[in-house]
DNA sequence: AATGAATGAGAATTCATTCAT
DNA sequence: TATGAATGAATTCTCATTCAT
């Protein structure tokens, strides 16, 4: 009974493994096409699934590619979230610009009304958000770093509308909306709770009532 | 020419004439300790972990039990899952029933605290709680069945308290007010995301806000 | 405080989303080779110990290879056997066209011990056949089917020697020799029990009288 | 982290491991009728779910018992088909003595279908008898004697019919008669292949030729 | 560069059998 | 004695990741 066969080599230190490599960006057009397709994939398994029970075979086949391809791209699963979330990142990034700039002239409730869709919004474009916040498999520094992200933005757009809040209270509010938008998706996107639509009413209710509440006096 | 022993019956996990059996009720004394530590060990695991990436063999093995005495009273991973629900609706029923005999002596924002606080208290006592609403791999009846008794246990209290409230508003809140709860273990008891003791004084004012506004005119 | 670094996803067996997946089709000869390896040792542990009896791991070992590539091709143990079965199907097939082929020239005795050896030619191929047609396990539709093209298979033989023979004569008498021909592979073929090669004459016998018996008359 | 507990006692050789212990003969009726149960529902676990499949859980359970009782009668599985090994080559004998007294009186048809029926009639009583013949997983030394001993009886009986034939062809001939009370069994109680009368008959009639042409001659 | 194949390290689950009360 | 409980060794199946062509 000869033991188990010798490990297959084991990565010897000059081949770098592949795992730490991160994301690769492509150069063509066709690459980036490919790696969006995956993105894509990607986020709908992890929606559906969880990001735990989603797999790397899934999304490649979901994507309509190879789990080699994927690994050319993504060289693990942990990047492939991560990148997801830094597609995230940037989204709110891009809609917290937007708001910015249109901040003097939006009325409170309106303004409660962006902040509580804000997922929502980004859900519908690419919908693995609150199922990699929730994924406790691995708090990876990717992970973290999108929500104190986040929150600085979402701190830095109360306090141009609201210039004399004290940032941490900024801040303290800043969490409290996020777990709003959340929610939200919680009531509107995900099938599989069965939700009226006039929960998501009174959610939207709460948070305008909290928001005004907290800016009066504050507010330019 | 087979010279090795016959085996023993292949333990297919194919044919699994088990699974669907309800959990088992323990006899004896023993059995009865046994099932409370193990559901204890399951709940610390399932927080810890989150409901995918728990195992039954880490559960079994923090309670001091093998699988097998696991399996002997849980038959499936979902029924254990199941069970600490169970757990989790009774303990809700519990904590309404005391809320409802002092609800005319509670002022609006008390009653608005111990909602918020419902579920910490619960993960207090057995944490597997918010883990278990969220996971996504496998939304079975009794968990669907978990949320239901839940709020209709909330509305019951709502109209208890403000009986002109329509019962179709009153289950709106209801969601609204768990997800809350929700909200407030996350803020308070996962340690993975750090979050100032603020955020939380947040969500409890924004929670007295929302149901001071809904219940006001509608209290008896 | 969790300090074990996160494990891999559990590789959950409770949700199989694989296992109806039919065999795999190999692309490469590598592959072509292994599957037929593995079809090879199946039939020998299969026939060896029985279905029930019959592992994976050891049907992979003896094979060479690893469960990992056995689940790859065929993603269950049913689906493997149903392979196996498809293959007796079509051995079975060729057999009977070349009867068919040879059918006027053949005698009446020899057409009968054609048949009754018929499943004794298939076993010194790949033995697992009547292991499998015993399997009481699960009598999966693939078996069932294959119960119903041998037969008839065997019916239109028999009504292309004998067109007069009510299709229905036919059929029982096909119930009747595939009994026969497992008897063979009893006889002949299995270790376990102790049978003079005077029995396998007698059976021999016993099949050319009664085919002679029921043809008689009805032949071209 | 302390290494596994140690191993409960292992049996020291002075108490002789349970297993080897014979099956407990019941003295007083309340047992007899006890292990009289037990074996009914061995019996239908055992035809129902072949001997790899069944469980002595559920054997015990159709019985009304507990696997404890269940093992104090019967200290293994092995044990337990013994029993019933033996129990079916007791009813064997009984149909034979019966059989033998008539014989002189019974037309060589009648004699034949008697034969063929042999299995069946027992089936009716207690239906595991093929099954466990069947079982490739442990043929025990019991199993095997089970089948020398029916076979010699069918050759007495072949003998005291016709004194003439010789001995070894008579054990040839009740090789293949006692194959045709399987096949029998198989067609007529067996639900799981859908087979017609039809076939039944065409065994019935197969086995008078055979036995009739054998006989011819050699008959007293 | 694309991709079919390999694989190792689990994970859920089962069950014959033995104990202890 | 009856029986609830314990157990350990198997068994089926999964999946992230790596290779070789």
């Amino acid at each position: 009974m000869p033991s188990r066969p010798a490990k297959r080599r084991p990565a010897t230190a000059a081949s770098r493994p592949n795992r730490d490599r991160p994301a690769l960006r492509p150069q063509r057009s066709v690459g980036r096409e490919r790696v969006a397709n995956l993105m894509i994939a990607a986020a709908d398994v992890i929606r559906e699934r969880g990001f735990d029970a989603a797999t790397m075979a899934e999304i490649a086949e979901r994507a309509g590619a190879k789990v080699g391809s994927l690994y050319r791209f993504f060289p693990s699963k942990e990047v492939l979230a991560d990148a997801l979330m830094q597609r995230y990142a940037d989204l709110i990034d891009a809609a917290c610009d937007e708001i910015d700039a249109r901040l003097s002239a939006l009325a409170a409730d309106e303004l409660a009304d962006l902040f509580v869709n804000f997922f929502v919004k980004i859900h519908h474009e690419s919908g693995a958000l609150t199922a990699l916040l929730e994924a406790r498999s691995h708090w990876s520094a990717k992970r973290l770093e999108f929500r104190e992200q986040a929150l600085k933005r979402f701190v830095n757009t109360l306090l141009l509308r609201a210039p004399a809040l004290p940032r941490k209270t900024a801040r303290d509010m800043a969490v409290v909306l996020l777990n709003n938008m959340k929610t939200m998706v919680a009531m509107t996107v995900d099938k599989s709770a069965p939700t009226s639509p006039g929960s998501a009413d009174e959610l939207r209710f709460m948070n305008r009532l909290y928001l005004a509440s907290k800016l009066a006096g504050f507010e330019r």
